[in-house]
DNA sequence: CTTGAATCTGACATCGATGGCAAGTTCTAC
DNA sequence: GTAGAACTTGCCATCGATGTCAGATTCAAG
């Protein structure tokens, strides 16, 4: 599929899969004429990677972290190495608070609508 | 206190301190010389501003938010009127998104650390 | 071929919270 | 009153992912 194709079903711009690119995120065969031409896989990715973005990682550790990540269709490929493992499981700690954090927010959040929903009292 | 042991207690700079009262987040008494002071409840204010932050609240919708929260010491100030009250239920579900990402997430990288810590099979 | 849609690259803009600096004022302790 | 720390305001910079635009090229269908 081409890069249309693939942000329709990911959701993701195609500026963004460009970058994603860029970043050496993720790789695209090239027709002739230089077009992108993404394999099936590249859905399933794309949605990584967006995860991964959105639990606050930088595109620098995604890319060290995404070939140590058992695949949906292949092999794990690669194993992390001590100063990655560090990396990431000082990221892991991070998350935690971050959860941790949202489950606060949320509750706060309830709150405030609840008791506007309950107007008497 | 002033801004520099508020901002010591709460990890805050005081940049942000400041940028938090512009925004109309947090106020403060003024010395006859025009120096922040402020109360104890203000590092609980910090706080729960910064975990709002942190859950991808704009400082707008914080700024309505928080007159609506029942404040630690205080009471309760002022109930949330429908727009924002659907506003925040709109909040609440991408929070919801995004803890439920930030579990996958982390899942994604437990197995990663996981099968580094396993460097045999 | 031709034409229009899709794609390419590259550059610049944006967002929002925060960092940093500068010049001036206030506070605190001596 | 004086020195130095703390504070004030204001401005410009930064970060990273993404938006957007322009101009050129390629693809797919007639």
């Amino acid at each position: 599929m081409r890069i249309g194709e693939l942000a329709r079903r990911t959701g993701v711009s195609e500026r963004s899969l460009r970058y994603y690119e860029k970043q050496g995120l993720m790789t695209a065969e090239r027709t002739p004429g230089g077009h992108r031409e993404y394999g099936e896989g590249a859905v399933d990715r794309v949605i990584r990677i967006q995860e991964l973005f959105a639990a606050g990682l930088c595109s620098e550790k995604i890319a060290q972290l995404l070939p140590c990540m058992r695949d949906s269709d292949g092999g794990p490929s690669r194993t992390a190495n001590g100063q990655l493992v560090s990396d990431l499981t000082v990221e892991r700690e991070r998350i935690d608070r971050m959860i941790a954090d949202l489950f606060r927010s949320r509750e706060v959040l309830d709150e405030v609508i609840e008791a506007a929903s309950v107007p008497a009292e």
